[in-house]
DNA sequence: CGAACGCTTGACTTCTATCAACAGGTGTGG
DNA sequence: CCACACCTGTTGATAGAAGTCAAGCGTTCG
């Protein structure tokens, strides 16, 4: 969809399917950051520091992905105050996430991240799955691996401890949280 | 300053000085997620997202801070659309650098990213010293360390390292940058 | 059918956190 | 003024966590 150093001309907007964002880090691994689905935007902090993209976005599932060139996004925020509101609190909301996922990466193991990482993704395919039936983590071993920050060798032995333990059922390419109280007590989720 | 789990009742403007804005993590240890001086805010995020801090923040130098109260804030942001446009490029640059630390912590090692961090935090002293001499950082090692996100003994023996390959030299809570391609190489910073 | 890919498990290595001890400086109280 | 405690910085030794390398297995796809 977009690439890391190209000058972005506008936002994408998903209607549908799911998205990938992720940065190249050290050597060839990548960090996937978020997941974008129905109702996100893309590349939208790229066109409000007037900066490049900084990170790669690829589709995950077959999408429909509307895209706003950047003039056209700008005078829209500039004509909908409540609009503007509605986007600083949004991103804000991403920076605290992303500053909890610091926090996580540097002072906890892997274990507890990856726990951290199933409850987090869990939360995210069930707002975008309103109301139906429980939600299920559908990603590559390497994938989950990516977005908790380890090896996918590292992230198969976890889930494959949780699944015995009963905390979490597992398919090719997909995860189901059985129990979700155990995992918040491994990711040490007290709060926030 | 202000504390995890408050609930936030404005925002904080640094007029002088020096402040860390850091959170808890797994058992007692601290990261700390950024330095805020002259011209910069703490507590926005907060109010903007009307949830709780969760974050502290703690004076480091003598500093002068003003505290603008919450409704007070948000009016100045309905009446300035320039303001909010500004405000809004700032915190996605909050952004883009928190997702770059996610992708540094996950994927490279101490050493690469105590070189990172050098270098970051001499950007943030040099912009709040406009003009004058080099910029010294001057954090505890076990401030430095809790920025780059290892244990103090690991950050001290890095940065001994650093000064035998003459790439720094260091004094008590005082850190100046002698060889900065040195450790541009070593935080393999060929982009950003 | 063979090749390629994702997943899994095992063995090993390496990085880094932790524990422990010590030096130097600072402040405090006798 | 000295002695003591305390804190920061430093270095060494050790243990543990997690990454890497390697091999095997089941699927899928050409």
């Amino acid at each position: 969809m977009y690439l890391e150093g190209s000058r972005p001309t506008g936002v994408y907007c998903i209607n549908e399917g799911l998205v990938k964002i992720y940065r190249a880090g050290s050597d060839g691994r990548v960090q996937i950051m978020k997941l974008a689905g129905p109702g996100d935007l893309a590349g939208h902090e790229a066109v409000l520091t007037e900066g490049n993209y900084k990170s790669f976005a690829e589709v995950v599932e077959t999408s429909m992905v509307c895209y706003i060139p950047k003039n056209h996004f700008l005078k829209m925020l500039t004509e909908n105050h409540s609009l503007t509101t509605a986007l600083m609190a949004q991103i804000s909301q991403e920076l605290i996430d992303s500053e909890k996922r610091v926090t996580s990466l540097a002072t906890m193991q892997v274990r507890e991240r990856i726990a951290e990482s199933l409850l987090a993704l869990q939360e995210f395919y069930s707002s975008k799955n309103k109301g139906k039936q429980a939600p299920v983590i559908s990603l590559s071993r390497e994938e989950l691996a990516a977005f908790a920050g380890t090896a996918p060798e590292t992230a198969v032995r976890i889930l494959s401890d949780f699944r015995q333990g009963k905390l979490i059922s597992v398919g090719k390419r997909s995860i189901s949280i059985v129990n979700r109280s155990g995992l918040l007590e491994i990711a040490n989720r007290y709060q926030s």
